[in-house]
DNA sequence: TATGAAACTTAGCACTCTCTAA
DNA sequence: TTAGAGAGTGCTAAGTTTCATA
């Protein structure tokens, strides 16, 4: 209950103020009734000193424990997958704590219980060695159910969820899923044309539900967006996708900075980021949304014929396996592909200059799918500091110039050996601070466009990673340079599938 | 056709670890 | 040696899609 206080209070102090006591006993109910007359500190102390005590440990006792939690993965972080030794992804259950969810969500600050035995089902072979629960305990239930991919498995009491313990990505199953994913995205690149010219076409059908059917997809095709499942009220924080928009979340602009037919998208999307466009739209379109917004109010459905579950059909009749989030997969590679063809200078030998030519295609698409991050602490400063690095470079590099020079005309009064090195060495100087000049102004460049995009989910989630393989191969860029170990261990699928010729 | 559960992918944040430069 | 930045990782919420059932 001590733990349950500090969270509340941590809530408080955060000024979040929904709150409820689902653990006192009757006679701590009647002797708390008001939580703001409590008093957090000493239990706030106490954790701020144990934090602090951990952050104090000796070198050796932070070996020590490392030493054990290798030990621990080692026993619990890998399973027996048809004889293969498989990394399990999450095997540690989620510990009891105060649920938050992103955004303005109406359960924060409920009490999430702790799991117990009980609550869990067990999913592996027959023959397999059955986990034993802990003495005095049961599982709720063992099964043997091959057809799907999960460990474990319990309910979660807050949202009433079913949660997981599953493999991790570099495991075969995620691996060949993540193939198909991509697989099933190249091949939308050979029907998204007709698909196109269906969507235009549609644009004008006499039944409101295909012509609503059209301008959603349109959405989707162009801007990424999600497909947009309908949510229970007052269960989740209020976001929308593509389907479920309302009137509210668009605005239409026949003319606006000098341009026709602007829609102002402005609504909270997954997560509860908010997604703000100002875009160009065919005149078609335009008038389609001045139709569907006729005579509704703000708060009202922009499609009203349509919903995921019949978008997804008629996708499904165009192509196999086609869905709304293939689309995104598609374009977020295809960006990533025709983004490196345009920025990648052949010619530039530079690996830093590469590097920041493959951040950037990454960049357009994390911009398309608009993945967000907050900016860094102290980013400012951090700017202020890197170009005051990169101006004091630029005057290093002036006075070795002029010490070149210098050298130079001594060498010319004096041609010996030991003054032509001299001035070969001041040569080289100039060129060394040269190079580290351009790799300063680079990573400077890259940071600040950087701000506030996260390239990790998309190079994670939506790009092929045989583009990226491909052109490492093609330009001689290492692949460690845009994949870390783990990333490595994910793609390792695309990594020993593709040579330098591989066309998404 | 609607509804809800199940199973899976996608998402940002906070923390820890590691590297670098002063 | 140390602070600070950046990279990497863990966590778990929040989506999408599929499937079963009424």
């Amino acid at each position: 209950i001590v733990e349950h206080f500090v969270t509340i209070q941590l809530f408080r102090l955060k000024k979040f103020n929904k709150w409820e006591v689902q653990v006192m006993n009757k006679q701590e109910r009647s002797t708390i009734t008001d939580l703001g007359k409590c008093n957090f500190r000493d239990v706030c102390s106490y954790f701020q000193q144990k934090s602090e005590e951990r952050k104090a440990r000796s070198k050796e006792e932070k070996q020590e424990e490392k030493k054990k939690n290798e030990a621990l993965i080692e026993e619990f972080g890998f399973c027996d997958w048809d004889g293969h030794r498989e990394k399990i992804g999450n095997f540690r259950l989620e510990p009891p704590g105060l649920f938050r969810g992103r955004g303005n969500h109406p359960k924060m600050g409920k009490l999430k219980k702790r799991i117990i035995p009980e609550n869990i089902t067990i999913n592996c072979s027959k023959n397999s060695k059955i986990p034993k629960p802990p003495a005095g305990h049961k599982w709720k239930e063992v099964r043997h159910d091959n057809a799907v991919t999960w460990l474990v498995s319990w309910t979660e009491n807050v949202q009433n969820q079913n949660k997981y313990i599953m493999l991790n990505p570099s495991s075969r199953v995620k691996g060949e899923k993540d193939w198909q994913k991509y697989e099933v995205a190249r091949n939308l690149k050979s029907k998204v044309d007709r698909i196109r010219e269906d969507y235009m076409r549609d644009l004008k059908s006499d039944e409101m539900m295909v012509r609503q059917r059209a301008v959603a997809l349109y959405f989707i095709d162009k801007l990424a967006l999600r497909a947009g499942n309908e949510k229970e009220d007052g269960e989740s924080a209020d976001t929308v996708g593509c389907c479920s928009l309302r009137c509210e979340h668009i605005k239409l602009h026949k003319h606006l900075d000098g341009k026709d037919f602007i829609v102002e998208f402005d609504f909270l999307g997954k997560d509860s980021i908010r997604y703000y466009n100002k875009v160009p739209v065919l005149k078609q379109v335009f008038k389609n949304l001045v139709l569907f917004t006729e005579n509704k109010e703000g708060p009202d459905d922009l499609f009203d014929r349509l919903n995921t579950s019949t978008l997804n059909k008629y996708l499904n009749s165009l192509m196999d396996g086609l869905t709304a989030k293939v689309f995104r997969t598609y374009n977020a590679s295809i960006t990533l592909l025709n983004q490196l063809l345009e920025l990648t200078d052949p010619d530039d030998e530079n690996v830093a200059s590469k590097i920041l030519s493959y951040n950037r295609a990454n960049r357009a698409v994390a911009v398309l799918c608009n993945h967000q991050r907050a900016a860094p602490k102290n980013f400012s400063e951090q700017m202020g500091r890197m170009n005051e690095k990169i101006e004091k470079k630029q005057r290093d590099i002036q006075d070795a110039k002029q010490e070149t020079k210098s050298a130079k005309s001594d060498y010319k009064h004096n041609k010996s050996e030991a003054k032509r090195k001299a001035y070969e060495g001041k040569k080289k100087k100039v060129e060394r601070l040269q190079e580290q000049l351009i790799k300063l102004e680079v990573q400077a460049t890259d940071k600040e466009e950087n701000k506030e995009i996260a390239l990790g989910t998309s190079k994670l989630n939506y790009l092929d990673p045989r583009i990226t393989v491909a052109w490492c191969k093609k330009y001689s860029v290492p692949i460690e340079k845009c994949y870390n170990k783990t990333q490595r261990d994910k793609f390792a699928w695309a990594i020993a599938m593709v040579d330098d010729t591989y066309v998404f």
